[in-house]
Formats: structure tokens, C-alpha cells, sequence
DNA sequence: ATAAACTATGCCGTTACGTTAGAGTCAATA
DNA sequence: TATTGACTCTAACGTAACGGCATAGTTTAT
């Protein structure tokens, strides 16, 4: 049974153009030509050209794929070998470079949100403060003026505006991060690494925070709408997303 | 302060050709150029070029790299993002594709053994050979003349070399198949099936491998290190694998 | 002054085809 | 049977990002 170069390449899913080629370069000679000078493929030529797109998808040049082919099996073990090292150098390039976009990203974000400091500053920590301050009413309600509450109460009482700002400025360079991996998932351990530094965050500005308020804290981004909202204006699913990997730390402390 | 090409090629670490290009392109127009028609980059240039180096370095077009630098931040963010998923997929298949190498690579192993033969056939059977010779010997010398010893004499000498081909290739193909269940463990079934039609092999070809030889010949593959280095050879590891599995064969029975 | 070092433009080559363009072929239909 | 539509052929240009070479002019150092 012989083949005409469209219903061979309709078989394989390549294009008329590429047998043409293939047959140009040597590569994949049609086994007869009919009378018209038309391509005839055979059988065996059609097992020859999987082969040589086995080798395609593997990143092989066409040049390389020729000569693997052709040679028995004798250079194939390392030249794979040989290729496989390339693939992974070209991973690991690929995944610094990755890293090194999303810290582009993290950048142009956290300068965009600088912008809307302001706004995002009014808001947050008047927000954290209300967190607190309700649940510290909980608390104290449940066991008197509880240490976190006087804690921050004596930190943020001598906070310039100045630390303000500096504190402010962490804060939103740790959201626009977690804003640039969110879709690495709520578990990515680089996610969960900037969650850490965010409950950090705030112990260390504000008042001892326990998983439990941490855990409080994730839910109030998606229940309270004001936070959602300004959460989500960083970037939209953010809120959720953040309450998501907040759970999740805690889960696993 | 103005550069003349090899300058800025050196500083930067480009080629005068490729600012030659760029040039060409209208990506990085030198500044001015001198009454010579010598091109002369301001300092300003360079840090476009470093910009432009940098998104390449990311994989950006020279085109998408103009882009994003001419239009002043706007879409900066999205292309980043655009271009880190298309990176992430680029990764996901790099590492497809380095899976599928391996397995290439594992079953080219596989082949190339085959290949080998004549190099393992020389060695394998004139040591099982000795090993039955041995073996023979304190047998002989305990009970006068065997069963084995004397069938064995009748059935090897009638093969041809086309016989010993052909068995040999029986023996290769089980050696093979037990390296590629290595890691399975020596007591799995399918390592002790392969382990029992490898006796059996022997048996027929041989001479009658009862339990006693068969243990002894598992010691050999890792007492005798012309055994191990041949059946290293085929797997590392793969010698002192055999004999366990051939003991706890053996242990069975 | 002369050579060495540098610069310019221009063009071909690279990879793996895509994309016309012009012309011939085959099978089925009017 | 003639025509149409689907298919085929070769040939040639275009792509991205330069590398490399040729030829010719310029600058600089000795």
C-alpha cells in the first residue's frame, strides 16, 4: 500500500509542506514516485517518520534525528543521554528565569501599589487594628485584658509615621508577592514561605499573632467585603486565595 | 560620553554584529553618529540595551522586547504574566519530554545488551562452564562420576554455533529482563519467575542445575569478580541482586 | 607614513518549515 | 466528454537573530 503526501500527512498531522521538506533534505525520501512525479509513501516510510517525530518532540534537529536513525543504534544511548543534560540545563534556566519574572512582576506590582499607598494604607491597618480589637474584645471578654492586647497597644502607640510607612511598605511588598504566585497554588512552598513572613509581619509590628488569630484574620479577607474588596483590587481572587494558604499554614503548625 | 561599537560590544558583552542589528531593526538606534558614519551610543543606550538584554535574557522577541520598552509600564505587567505562563508550559513540556528521554534511554539500554552479546556470550556460558567443571570436580570426587556431569558433556557438545547464538540471546533476554525489575526487590514474583526459567534455561541447555549448583552459582556471581564486573556490566548492582534472588529461589524449593 | 585596529555596508547562511504562485494530474460530475 | 474541484509538483521568498565574510573607508599608534 503506498500513500500521497496529504493523506500521509493527515494520518501523522504534519503538513504537506514538512513531507516536502523532509524529502528535500534527504531525510525522508518516498519510497516511489509515481508516474506524475507524485510522493508515494510506504508503510515503512510511515514508521520512519514517527521515528523522526519521536525525535522532533524530543527537541532533536532534524540534522541529529537523520543520523540517529540512520546509524543502528550505536550513538543513540548517548546521544540521548547527551541530550537529556541539555534539557535539563534548559529547565533549570527556565526556572530561574521564572523566578526572575515573577520578581519583575513582584516589582511592577509593588511600585503600582505603592501608588495606591494611600488608600491601601488608610485601610489596612485600621483593618487589622479592628481584627484585633474585636477579637481582643472576645478575648477579653473570655479572659480579661489579654497580653496580646496590651502588647499592641504599647507598640503601636509609639509608631511614628514614618514607621508607619516603612511597615505599610512590607506589608504590600508581601501581598504583591503572594499576588504574583497565586497561580503556583495556595500550597506552594513559596506561597506558604511569604504567609510565614506575613503572620511575622504582624507579631512583630502589631501584637502576638497566634494561628488563631491568623486563622480569624484569613477569614475576615473573605467575610468582611471592605477587605475583600481592597485585597482584590491588588489583584481579583487574592482575598480568597489568601485566606486559602492562610488556613493551610495553620493547618500544618 | 559617547561609544564607538566594540566599546559598547565589550562593556556589555554583545557582539558588534547583533548592535548592528538592533540598530537595523530599530530597537537600540545609536544616539548619534559620527561625520564618519560611525555609530556612537550615550550612556542612555546602554541602559536601553541592558533592558533589552535583560528581556531577552527572559526569552522575550526582539520585537515583544521593543514593545514592552517603548510603551512606558503600561502593559509591562500583563506581558510578564502572558510570558510566565508561556514559560511554565514550556517547563511542563521540558519536563515531559526529559521523562520521555529516560525511558528511551532505559529501553535502549535494554537493546544495546543485546548487542553486546558477543562480548557477554564469549564470557557467560565458558563460566558457567567452569563453574559445572568445578562443581563437578568435588562431586566427582565425592561421588564418582554425576548425571550431570556426564549429560552435560553430551548436550554441549553438539551445539553449533548457531545453537550457542540462539541460547545465548535466551540467557541475555532473561539477565535483561531481571535488571529492568531490579528495583522491584528479589522476592517479587516476576523477578522469581525470571529467576526460575534462568535455572530452567540451564537445566535445558546445560546440564541438570539442581537447587545446590544453582545456590553455588548465585555465590559465584558475587564471589568471583569476573562474574560481577560482567554482570555489572548489564545493571550495577545487578550481580549480588541475582544471587539473592536465586537464594530465596532456591530457599523455596 | 604605514600598519594595526576598528568601522561601515551588504549579502549569504542558518532552522524548519509557512506561504504563495504557476502549472500539471486525477477523479467525479454535468 | 468536458469541466470542475481536489490534489500534486517545483520554485522561491520569508521568518528570527544574528554569524561570518568581503570590500572599503577611518582612526590610532608607532
Amino acid at each position: 500500500m503506498s500513500y500521497k503526501v496529504k493523506e500521509v500527512a493527515d494520518m501523522v498531522g504534519v503538513s504537506v509542506r514538512t513531507l516536502h521538506h523532509y524529502d528535500q533534505i534527504g531525510l525522508l525520501p518516498p519510497e516511489s514516485i509515481s508516474p506524475a512525479g507524485y510522493r508515494l509513501y510506504s508503510d515503512q516510510d510511515l514508521e520512519r517518520l514517527q521515528q523522526i517525530l519521536f525525535f522532533k518532540e524530543l527537541g532533536f534537529s532534524l540534522q541529529e534525528s537523520k543520523d540517529i536513525i540512520n546509524k543502528p543504534g550505536f550513538d543513540r544511548k548517548e546521544a540521548l543521554s547527551a541530550h537529556k543534560n541539555l534539557l535539563i540545563e534548559k529547565k533549570n534556566r527556565l526556572e530561574k528565569i521564572i523566578s526572575a519574572v515573577e520578581q519583575t512582576i513582584e516589582s511592577i506590582e509593588g511600585v503600582r501599589q505603592m501608588d495606591k499607598k494611600e488608600m491601601f494604607e488608610a485601610f489596612d491597618m485600621s483593618m487589622i487594628e479592628r481584627h484585633k480589637e474585636k477579637y481582643a474584645a472576645e478575648a477579653e471578654y473570655k479572659y480579661g485584658h489579654t497580653d496580646a492586647y496590651q502588647e499592641s497597644e504599647k507598640k503601636t502607640a509609639r509608631y511614628s509615621k514614618e514607621d508607619w510607612t516603612a511597615i505599610m511598605k512590607q506589608g504590600n511588598e508581601l501581598y504583591t508577592r503572594i499576588a504574583s504566585k497565586m497561580d503556583r497554588g495556595p500550597e506552594d512552598p513559596q506561597v506558604q514561605e511569604a504567609v510565614s513572613q506575613w503572620r511575622q509581619h504582624i507579631t512583630d509590628n502589631f501584637y502576638n499573632c497566634t494561628p488563631e488569630i491568623f486563622r480569624g484574620l484569613g477569614d475576615l479577607y473573605v467575610n468582611d467585603e471592605r477587605f475583600t474588596a481592597n485585597i482584590d483590587q491588588i489583584k481579583p481572587g487574592l482575598a480568597s486565595f489568601l485566606r486559602e494558604a492562610m488556613h493551610i499554614y495553620c493547618d500544618k503548625l
